[in-house]
Parts: structure tokens; C-alpha cells; sequence
DNA sequence: GATTATTTGTTCGTATGTATT
DNA sequence: CAATACATACGAACAAATAAT
């Protein structure tokens, strides 16, 4: 019942290189239980032959299965199987606050508004912390270069001790860097819901955009270590102005 | 005082091997940033030159910059520095593909369409690859529990030699895993892009949603371990209906 | 737009070193 | 100690992708 166009196992596709054909095929071997975990592969000599390839070609191929964590070669013992299939994470790290949030950027911020604000239900629920808390509140826009038409609009939400950063914000163009650094605030945990909103009237006037156009809307918050939010912010980017791009890669351990 | 570094950042043999002394050193222009960031390596020959080796030491030592994400190598163009420093502060960490793309919920796939396309610029931009190349396509509708109204239209693309997984999409109601497990396919790297656009008549039509009106795009690109695209894939999730979170932690614990 | 030059990717060969049996 | 097996390192040639002319 196996499809015959359903051959290929380890995918290194584009050209099919001689090393990505006999990975497949150990990978098949390994898969199929013909080397259980456990035992040793073929030295290096035994599968030049087999596959009739050279040396390098040979070790490449084992690379790849090294890699994808299925064996692992010794000098003197062999190359041993140690699992049929990967086990599989998948991470995506960043170095600073600011290439997380992706304003490494020339940009910069303009602060049009601010004030105390209670939270009601919504606003809350949005932080997720309890109504009737205080809050300072401060709409920004985010410009990039010469360009008149603003990137995005965003409310950000700080503790009200920490009102002085609306100082600087101008200046350094980022402002959880400067809780950072200005009240020593170490961001413990990052949270990020994108979602797909429509214009209201006072974002489409600040945004030099049309009222109900599409824009992606952000909403983060910041968790210190005791877990609780000290920062949280609402952007919203109309279309075709700013779009957020992550990167996951696969983590080999050891 | 001068952190120390903290980060060994190379995983290195236990003994001093020339590539390994190749690699530290190229490593130490990098963060020193006599490599910035978006510069490129000098090529392999002045490599050699440059640090009296052969070829191969050359190559496993780049290898090492690839593998710690530092650089990134192709034919015809070079090799260009991507990042600055191993030591990564911010982890957002996944166990598996499904997880990845937060579709655990009990949802459903529909296969509206399919059939191979050569790619124009325009997806061959899209893809990363280059044009005229043959891609599979299929049309997808995600919907959820009863509710009539989709989530999400999904166009998928895959290598041709992949084709098969049509047949298997509906019933288990996600593509990728399905490459993974029938063709033995390993996710190395994906990348995501998320932005605001507005539905067109089709899309409209298929989502029964008002045609103009905002939704979260989210295109993304598989990439097995030697860094070609198997699977891209662009989602239309109109408002209200869906929307991607995610939550990053700070990685070194205390 | 086609051609050429440059640069990395793949693949062969060979020799020697180091760890294990 | 000797044999075996992977690790490192040299060289050479051609292919493929990209950039320059």
C-alpha cells in the first residue's frame, strides 16, 4: 500500500545530492528498525561501498543524521544509533527587548498624549490584572525616516511610578529599555497576541490612513520576575506599513 | 567590570583543532563587529590565505559560525553575518510543529483546490526561491467545532514530490506533521511573516466574510536542515476569528 | 538580456592523527 | 602492541548560484 512516489524520509530537497540520498536511505534503515537503537551503523568504509560514494560523501550523509540527534560517531567504536526519530524543540531567541519588539530600526517616537487613567473591566482584562488599578497611560506614534505617514499608533501602559520614562521616550525612541534602565526593571516574560482590527476614527486621523482599513494590532505584555505586569501596550499598524517576522529553528541538543 | 563573556557560544571539539581556531578567531572579529552585522566574510580563498589552511578547515569553520547562527553562506553570493553574539537572553521554545502554529484546538481542514503551478516572481518571492520552479498547491478552509464561518483560508504550497499529502489533509487536519510523518521530512527552520490586508472577492466569497474587510495574513516558510523551503504556506484569518499569541521568557533562570 | 567572473556547494582522492577494541 | 574506525587536514575538479560586465 506504500505509494511509489512516497520514497524519500530525511526531505533534503532542491538538488538531490549524493550525501542527502544515502542519509535518506540510513534514515529509512534506521526508521524501518534494520539498525534498532543500539546498534552500530556501517563504518564509513563498508557504506562507501555499498553506495559505491566517497569518503566525504559518506560523512556528510552521517552528519546529517547527527544533526537530526540519531547517531552518534566515536573515533575507534563506530557510529552507534541512539533514537529512530528526533526528539524535537523548537526555540526562537533574541538578544535585547528592543530586536525582540523589531525597532532596531531608525524609528521614532512621538508623544502625543498622556495621563492616569483607572483601569475598567475591559482595560483589565486586556493587562490581566484586577479593575480599579492605576495606570499611566501614553499614546505614541512610531515614524520611520522622512516618511510623513506614521508606521503605527500605540497606547502603552506603565505602573504610575514609573510616569517619569514619558521624559524620554522621545528621545530614545523605545521605552521598555528605558524602565530598564532608568527603574532597573528586568523583563521577565514576554507576551504577544497579534490580531487583525479595523481603524477607528482617532487611529485613521493619527495614522493619515482611512477610517475601518485593515491593521494589525499587537498587544504585549511585560511580566517581571515576581510575575506581574509593569508594562503593557496596544500598537496598531495599518496595512502594508509594518509586519512582524519571527524566526524558529530547531534545537540540537548536546 | 567586564562580563566575562558568559557564553562559550561554539560548541568546540576538546581538542584544538585548526578549524576551531579558525572559527574562534572569526568569531572574535564578529562580536569585536569588525564584521558587522549585514557584512560579509571574506571569501574562502582569502580564508586560506589569510590563516595558512586548506580549504575543508576553512569551510568546517564556517560551518560552526552557521551552525551557532551566526552566518549565513550561499553560492555565488558569499558569506554574510547575521547575528553578533551566541549569547541569546530571550527563549520562546515549542515541542512540536503543531504547538508551533497554535492549531491544537479541535479544528478541521477542507481541501477546496489543488494542482501543480510554476512559480512567477511573485511567489518565488514569497517562497524565497527562485522562479519557474514547479510547486504543489493546495487550497485549504480551516474551520472550527460547528461554528459555519471558517476560521481561515490556508494556500499551501509544497515540492511536488510531496503531492501525496492531499490525500491525507483532511483527515488529519494539518499539513506539515503529515510531511513530516509520511515523508520523513525535518523541520530545521520556520519563518513567519504576520500583517494586516484586506479580504479579496475570492477569499471573501470562501469565508463568508464582507469583501474589503481586515484580516491577519501569516506566511510561512519550512525549511529543512540544509535551509531550502519544503512547504510555504499563506493564511487569511479574517477578524475576530483567530488570533496568534506567543510568550517569551527570559532563558537564563535567576 | 546574455555572457563572464566570482563564490560557495558537492564530490572525488589521499594521508595522517586519535580513540577504542 | 596491533588492528579498527572515526577525526582532521591537505589537494583538486566541476557544478550551481549569484553578481558584474
Amino acid at each position: 500500500m506504500n505509494p511509489p512516489d512516497s520514497a524519500p524520509s530525511l526531505a533534503l530537497p532542491g538538488r538531490d545530492t549524493r550525501y542527502s540520498q544515502v542519509a535518506r536511505a540510513l534514515f529509512d534503515d534506521i526508521r524501518a528498525g534494520r539498525y534498532a537503537v543500539g546498534d552500530r551503523l556501517p563504518t564509513e568504509a563498508e557504506l562507501q561501498r555499498r553506495f559505491d560514494v566517497g569518503r566525504h560523501t559518506v560523512r556528510e550523509a552521517i552528519r546529517q543524521l547527527r544533526n537530526a540527534g540519531l547517531v552518534t560517531a566515536r573515533a575507534g567504536r563506530g557510529t552507534t544509533v541512539t533514537a529512530a526519530t528526533g526528539t524535537r524543540r523548537y526555540v526562537q531567541s533574541m538578544n535585547s527587548v528592543a530586536e525582540l519588539l523589531q525597532f532596531t530600526r531608525a524609528t521614532r517616537l512621538a508623544l502625543l498624549d498622556r495621563g492616569e487613567i483607572i483601569a475598567d473591566a475591559a482595560l483589565a482584562r486586556e493587562i490581566k490584572g484586577p479593575p480599579g488599578q492605576a495606570w499611566f497611560r501614553m499614546a505614541l506614534l512610531r515614524t520611520a525616516g522622512g516618511d510623513p505617514k506614521p508606521i503605527g499608533h500605540i497606547n502603552v501602559y506603565v505602573r504610575p511610578e514609573f510616569r517619569g520614562i514619558a521624559d524620554e521616550v522621545e528621545a530614545h525612541s523605545i521605552v521598555f529599555s528605558r524602565l530598564e534602565q532608568r527603574y532597573g526593571v528586568q523583563l521577565f516574560e514576554l507576551e504577544q497576541e497579534l490580531s487583525a482590527v479595523r481603524l477607528s476614527a482617532l487611529e485613521a486621523k493619527r495614522l493619515l490612513a482611512a477610517r475601518g482599513s485593515p491593521a494589525l494590532r499587537i498587544v504585549r505584555r511585560y511580566f517581571s520576575a515576581d510575575r506581574r505586569v509593569v508594562q503593557m501596550s496596544v500598537g496598531i499598524y495599518p496595512e502594508g506599513r509594518f509586519s512582524y517576522a519571527t524566526r524558529m529553528h530547531l534545537s540540537v541538543p548536546g
